[in-house]
DNA sequence: TAGATTGTTAATCGATTAACAATC
DNA sequence: TAGATTGTTAATCGATTAACAATC
């Protein structure tokens, strides 16, 4: 299954609707019209509307939508209707970070384990999710079905490392290394790169200032 | 100063044209063509020009572009050819990974102080840099110009906070709350939502799969 | 039935790519 | 001068917004 040919741009705000609709729906709200969503999320109904159209007609004429039914069908558009098992690769402060980051849990993403080359911490426990050495993780993947690794090293290290983890049967890969990945086209790549976050704010605010 | 009306878009692949240019200019490259680069980067040669030429003619007709001339030029647009100071609110994980990240300070983005409300981690020092409570942020930001600060906070706390950052003067919000900021629009908001990010890796995963 | 609001087509707007004259 | 390559205008493509008929 999967739809493809959904622009980008689609994809990049579906998330939001998610959180969004979560939120109204523990405030209790049944049902939302794409205008008033329009106006707590600040893009057009029209908008709105064509992206979920996309996918199908999840609303109904002269009703609006069901926001719970909405909150659902997004979320198995986002795969968060199934579990994910994920590794951290670099076990340095951002990858504990990550790997202490109970919400991703409760989203369906599930770390499995750290990997790490400085011996000074293998074999540490970051909320019971062992360290371990680098050697380890072909063998790791495979017995424990992991779709996804978090590469939170070192630039220099992160491309052999990331064609590894292919090798050994990665299917995505949420890269915060500083790099452009180059891998077969059928694994998914997520960046984040902080640093060009970062630099973005720091145009913004250079260009703002009068 | 500042150059108004560029779009989003171009100011988005800045820092990546930043990032390509400062590794060639290690690999001692003098010049380099549109055409080249756009090898390298994977665009095309017609964005590279038309997105240089949003701020000037840094290139010359038959020559190409001076590789460190362009990168120089680059980084002033990004605002890297001054320092930034930065507070981390909220000294979590993700706060001390941003504070542990050295890399950050080669880029003229200098981490002041940090802070919490946590009392037992008020006090202690992450490189050097102290946790403070949250009730001497106002005066810390004022006696140290602090120009930028990453919220790395739970949404709860997360909006109210940064309404009080704001009236102590902070000019740029680093934002990793799972919240959209309302907040006046001469303060610059760039939004790191990490979650969004991961459900983005799995909504790929998901329709990829056949 | 009348009112509300979707789904969808058409119009507009903006961003990307192509083409080429200018010029080093 | 001839060749290379930019800066820039024009053409194309895609995404957003507006409009409205369909329908609950």
């Amino acid at each position: 299954m999967g739809k493809e040919g959904i622009s980008r741009a689609v994809i990049k705000r579906l998330p939001r609707y998610y959180r969004y609709l979560g939120e109204l729906m523990e405030a209790g709200q049944e049902r939302i019209s794409s205008g008033d969503l329009s106006k707590l999320m600040n893009v057009t109904a029209s908008q709105i509307r064509q992206d979920l159209n996309n996918f199908g007609g999840f609303g109904q004429q002269g009703y609006g939508y069901n926001v719970e039914y909405l909150y659902n069908e997004i979320g198995k558009l986002l795969g968060i209707d199934r579990r994910h098992n994920i590794i951290v690769v670099g076990s340095g402060h951002l990858g504990q970070a990550i790997a202490n980051y109970a919400n991703f849990e409760r989203r369906g993403f599930i770390v499995k384990g750290m990997f790490d080359k400085n011996p000074e911490i293998i074999g540490k426990e970051i909320r019971g999710i062992k360290i371990m050495s680098m050697e380890e993780l072909g063998d790791f993947i495979k017995s424990n079905r992991i779709e996804i690794a978090a590469l939170t090293l070192p630039k220099q290290q992160a491309e052999e490392i990331a064609d590894s983890l292919v090798k050994y049967g990665i299917k995505g890969i949420w890269n915060f290394a500083h790099i452009d990945l180059k891998l077969p086209k059928d694994i998914v790549v997520e960046n984040v790169h902080l640093s060009e976050s970062l630099m973005r704010l720091s145009y913004n605010l250079t260009t703002v200032e009068k």
